[in-house]
DNA sequence: TACTCGTGGCA
DNA sequence: TTGCCAAGAGT
């Protein structure tokens, strides 16, 4: 892993900061590529947020690279652009929280500085048996006491990493390699027969089903773009328009629905044509995208946050995944059919 | 404390 | 196809 060979503060905070409740294989694709863009914190905090936020385009939790880039600024405000190493100071950045002030101190600076996130809090509940949730509360509480009593006090960067590993690798989540473990002895869990109970897992909230029409609207060789705003799904990043409607709508009121709405925004709708659906999920919502090829006939000046872009232009906006996969669609074709005014 | 915020791989 | 899971933090 490529932020494993580096001590640089700045290199390992990106990187711990892409890894959270990211996966390492997803992490690979975007570090390097972020790191050659903004080779330096000061890169970082000077760049406009377009940028910041098309690097991440794709990694989800975007408010991390929000937050990353607002990190970046404060070490130049606060610390004259030298990346702290005093540990209170890591902790006050932007998107830092225990976790991962724990492992800038630990990795970067050689520090003793315990840790706990997806993997080591396994391990740590499984070696002593801690029965609670994980997620908060006593159960959390004592993982943190259990990684401090566990740190030694020099070699910490090698420790947190072998915890980690051993997570990864051995103390996996289903059907732990027990037999291959190196602390099999210590672990109170295997001895109590609670492995397979431990960690315990929390019933999930039920899924919400949630459904919209969404177009790619076209004049000339424009498309119907707004970027996103706060409170909303994928905020700060750009999508075609679209309408929420029912899940349980008709096909033709989605596209009434739709239609009267971008007749609103841009201007009134002369072709049409359905394209497919498209089936991602938001935290607890599972959404089904309805997508629709459109052109307007007249091009007004588009309603306040639209904004009428070259087709050619569009892939460097930062888009979600949901958008991406619309763009997709883009490709293929366009079988019209003429709308009735 | 409980909830929010994305995505892709895999069983 | 569906659910689970991942190097969490902010509110």
């Amino acid at each position: 892993m490529p932020w494993r060979e580096t001590r640089d503060p700045y290199a390992i905070l990106v990187s711990e900061v892409m890894l959270q409740q990211t996966t390492v294989a997803a992490v690979r694709g975007y570090y390097d590529r972020f790191l050659a863009q903004f080779p330096t914190i000061a890169d970082l905090a000077n760049a406009k947020e377009d940028e910041v936020l098309s690097a991440w385009a794709g990694l989800g939790y975007y408010r991390r690279a929000r937050n990353l880039q607002a990190a970046a600024c404060a070490v130049m405000q606060r610390h004259a652009g030298v990346f702290p190493a005093d540990f209170e100071e890591i902790l006050m950045l932007p998107g830092v929280g225990r976790y991962t002030a724990g492992a800038v101190a630990s990795s970067a600076f050689g520090q003793s500085r315990p840790i706990v996130e997806a993997n080591s809090a396994r391990v740590l509940a499984r070696l002593f048996a801690v029965k609670e949730s994980l997620k908060g509360g006593a159960g959390l509480k004592a993982l943190w006491q259990y990684s401090a009593e566990l740190l030694p006090d020099r070699n910490a960067r090698d420790h947190n990493y072998a915890l980690m590993e051993l997570g990864s690798l051995v103390c996996t989540p289903k059907n732990p390699a027990c037999t291959e473990c190196p602390v099999l002895t210590y672990c109170e869990a295997h001895r109590l027969d609670l492995v397979a109970q431990i960690p315990r897992v929390e019933p999930k909230p039920e899924k919400i089903a949630r459904a919209f029409a969404g177009a790619i609207v076209r004049h000339a060789e424009n498309v119907l773009i707004r970027r996103i705003p706060a409170g909303e799904w994928h905020a700060g990043l750009y999508e075609f328009p679209k309408v929420e409607i029912e899940p349980w709508a008709s096909e033709s009121k989605g596209q009434d629905d739709l239609k009267n709405h971008i007749s609103q925004v841009a201007g009134p709708v002369s072709k049409l044509e359905r394209l497919s659906d498209i089936r991602f999920t938001v935290t607890v919502h599972s959404v089904t995208l309805r997508v629709f090829d459109m052109k307007v006939s007249r091009r007004r000046s588009p309603a306040p946050g639209y904004f009428w872009l070259p087709v050619s232009e569009i892939e460097k906006l930062p888009l979600g995944s949901p958008q991406k996969k619309v763009l997709n669609l883009l490709k293929s074709p366009p079988e019209w059919f003429e709308v009735e005014p």
